[in-house]
DNA sequence: CATTCATTTCGTTGTTTGGCGAAACATAGT
DNA sequence: ACTATGTTTCGCCAAACAACGAAATGAATG
């Protein structure tokens, strides 16, 4: 139950399940995610945090940057099943048509530019 | 997206998902869920309409009482996702048999009689 | 038509949450 | 070691939320 509720209150945020939608395209760092919604770098290591306390997202530190990604195949059921729910309903949905469109642009950009950017 | 986000919200509180397990066993009016969790009557009530806003539960008002129900098949896909998700992740969890046990108690007794108890 | 009674709505209160910027932390390059 | 830089943690504020009791609603009953 607990571990339930941690997935369902991950899940209550739009911008959090907006985050697992893009991920869908792959792993991404902080600052690409930073910069793809317009908030502020620690609101969004706040939402990954929660998400990853949840279970539905794993990171990877490598150099600079931490990149998190959706689990494999071996995630718990109640993830995998809250994951495939989530994709199923909201992948065709505008929000995430948008969503993608941008996070192309932004997976096309120099990273390093994009951390730049950031702090103006 | 305003729809699963509905979904989402309605299930990130642990007392309206305990509700959508008990309603696995058949409807129940506002007053036997009020006596089942110990809550009172005018909470209950919000929970259910969070949760009837979601599309998540149906109501159908007969004589003093407004019993609630899961829907039907024909419920949209994403609800009935939702609702089978919830059950698969919690139908053997410890707080779902302790709520079926008292929940079996509850319906044993009399309903105008739970009612009374309430206006104590 | 006034009463009863289950439910809903309203107003209040204390807690949680999402957002931000500043400071702390960690790691790579000089 | 020092600096630069990406991320996290902390402290704060405003908005959202869950809980309650009191008042309003609305349908059946006398």
């Amino acid at each position: 139950m607990r571990e339930f509720m941690a997935i369902t209150k991950a899940l209550s945020d739009p911008g959090r399940v907006r985050i697992l939608l893009c991920l869908r395209c792959g792993e991404l760092c902080v600052c690409q995610i930073t910069e793809l919604f317009g908030l502020a770098t620690s609101t969004v290591s706040k939402h990954l945090s929660i998400l990853n306390q949840a279970g539905l997202i794993l990171s990877r530190k490598t150099e600079r940057w931490v990149y998190y990604r959706l689990p494999d195949k071996d995630a718990p059921v109640a993830v995998r099943e809250a994951l495939d729910w989530v994709h199923k309903s909201l992948a065709k949905t505008e929000t995430a048509v948008t969503d993608g469109k941008k996070l192309q642009k932004v997976l096309k950009a120099d990273l390093a530019e994009i951390c730049r950017r950031q702090r103006c």
